[in-house]
DNA sequence: ATGCAGGTGGAAATCCTTTTCCTTTCCTTC
DNA sequence: GAAGGAAAGGAAAAGGATTTCCACCTGCAT
């Protein structure tokens, strides 16, 4: 009498073959009728009527039983060396947004910089069958695992899937990535405008295509400045932007770093801080990537910023491209980046004896 | 002649049939000799026969297929409310690292605080077949949306997942809590010990639990040293806790601010250096929740230090346990904090006229 | 010799959808 | 009026594992 649902509503969830029953068709008519491709011949009444049953039932296609039939999960992936790097974490955000905007889940993928741990990730991936994996940091650059990576790869393609990287790796796939090496440049072009001379910068490792990149950019604009490089190379942690500041201060000529990562420009400062030298008064400093929460830092950091939300969400939306099939879009695609400055930069102030 | 694989082994991966007829048994003895639990009547030869010739195809079992027999996906999944706050971002690491290791895809929800785009996740979650999920921030606490979760909620129970929550939740489901009562009575304990008598606390919205139990913890050891409590709320923002601190220095005779969350004690920190106040000489800040990257800003917040990786691995533990059965534990576990001195504290010097 | 228990393992059902293949119907066209 | 073709929709297979039900065999007690 009263419009109470049975009890039983929630515990077995309606599947097909009730819609179909309700509908009056058969399963593969309910099923035609409920594509959202909607190009099978089915009569537009019986469509209705399909759909009108689906509705009232709140009919909702088991997600296991299609990817077990489509060979595919309506979730992709994102592989970052740390979900709690600031940098990663703003990716992160901007992919799974994106994702779940177009009813995609995303699992995230954590490696914390070991490859083992990353290679076993993927094959996890591989084998649940995402729809498509996002390399946003690691993607095993390492020679050693370059080869089981390549056999992952392959296998993804192999069941449909596909691959999109947000940082330079070569042109292998797809690529949404920071235009590093402008950014470069204009960081180091605001030093030199601001009559620093002896700038070095402080680079991440040499395996990794972005850091090459940014120092390209720095080299670029030293030379065109006429002035000579100066790079030391750390390894994009905190610790290792400490260690390398403290290293280039050996030299007391210097009066500008340029730091390829927020990451190390905070521990720079922190070394800078520890040794009571001014920002930006003895030194200035200029770091990459604006992570979140440069505000409450002090000085406030000059850096590049790069959009990294966006590029989360450009790697989800090159993704679901590519499953529809391979575009003729260029290969790499650029996102542009811009310079922010703010306190830790400044005019050099000339002196007698270095510094 | 030569040890190189066909080229086909990647194409087509080896399933159960493949196995069961290179070890010449049925296809239910391959599955119950490769079945991980061991608890079903196989003859010891059958099964290392079984383990040889799946090992020979490198076979491994299809998820899909798997989930759809067994109604769920080896895959939880975190609600937070963003993930690129770092008290989230570490829980999700730790969620992460612990879910990988016991084979778990891990999915993240990120809600951007929307009670909306929560139920919308979470219906996702459900019709997926996550084998759990995990709330480490929101859960909807708002009434409209209760009524829906719980739908939810028991649809999920229906087919045998599990929820865990993170965050104190009134009881509904197991959970794992940091000890936010001890917390807030130690920091707030330590700025008495310092000689503060105009302790102030900063806390966040009414409507949260843990901000409740925060407030309870301060309230406790404010009374019991005689004094009486002063809280003004925010919002869990960092300009949240800018304003909020804007608004307390209004009264000049308070010395110390107990700030129920690092991020909002980041604002406060930010906005007394606006007004040039220094801290910990004319006022003393303690924090909540130790986030990364603390040792950044200046002065180094003094805090009260949550395990969030610890807390993150804890939930997904309890998952998987609650996944195999309800057990007799106690529903609510508390997780221990404890105070770290920094910077942001000191002794109170009295002055004349307040502060 | 008969009966029973317990260890083994096979056949088939099940999970739910998509897709292939096929039949029926109806309309067009020569 | 026969042939050809398109539209509509049904039956069944496929996708790959788990699980239920059952049959068989061995060994032991009656």
């Amino acid at each position: 009498m009263s419009k109470v649902e049975p009890k039983t509503r929630h515990l077995r969830m309606a599947v097909l073959s009730d819609v179909a029953r309700q509908a009056e068709v058969s399963l593969t008519t309910a099923s035609r009728a409920l594509d959202p491709d909607n190009d099978h011949p089915v009569n537009a009444r019986t469509r209705a009527r399909v759909q009108a049953a689906a509705e009232r039932l709140s009919y909702r296609p088991n997600p296991m039983a299609r990817a077990l039939r489509t060979r595919r999960l309506p979730t992709i992936a994102i592989v970052v060396h740390d979900v709690s790097d600031p940098y990663f974490a703003e990716v992160v955000k901007g992919a799974t947004r994106a994702a779940s905007a177009k009813g995609f889940l995303t699992v995230v993928c954590s490696s914390d910089r070991d490859p083992a741990t990353e290679l076993r990730y993927v094959e996890m991936l591989c084998l649940s069958r995402v729809s498509g994996v996002i390399f946003a940091g690691g993607g095993l650059e390492e020679p050693h695992y370059r080869h089981a990576m390549t056999g992952y790869a392959r296998s993804i393609a192999g069941y449909g899937g596909a691959i999109v990287a947000l940082q330079p790796r070569a042109e292998r796939w797809p690529s949404e990535v920071p235009d590093n090496r402008t950014g470069a440049r204009l960081a180091t072009d605001h030093l030199v405008a601001l009559g620093h001379v002896r700038v070095a910068m402080i680079s991440g490792p040499a395996t990794l295509r972005t850091s090459r990149e940014r120092e390209l950019g720095y080299a670029d604009a030293m030379h065109t400045a006429g002035f000579t490089p100066n790079i030391v190379a750390a390894d994009f942690t905190t610790a290792g932007g400490a260690q390398a500041m403290a290293c280039l201060l050996s030299d007391r000529s210097v009066t500008a770093v340029f730091v390829a990562t927020d990451r190390m420009a905070l521990g720079a400062l922190a070394e800078l801080r520890r040794q009571g030298i001014r920002v930006p008064d003895d030194i200035s400093v200029v770091g990459f990537d604006d992570i979140p929460g440069l505000e409450f830092i002090h000085p406030n950091l000059t850096t590049v910023r790069v959009p990294l939300q966006d590029l989360g969400a450009a790697g989800v939306a090159r993704l679901l491209q590519e499953l529809d099939g391979p575009s003729d879009d260029p290969r790499v695609r650029l996102h542009p980046v811009e310079l922010v400055r703010r306190e830790s930069t400044g005019l050099r102030i000339a002196a007698v004896g270095g510094r």
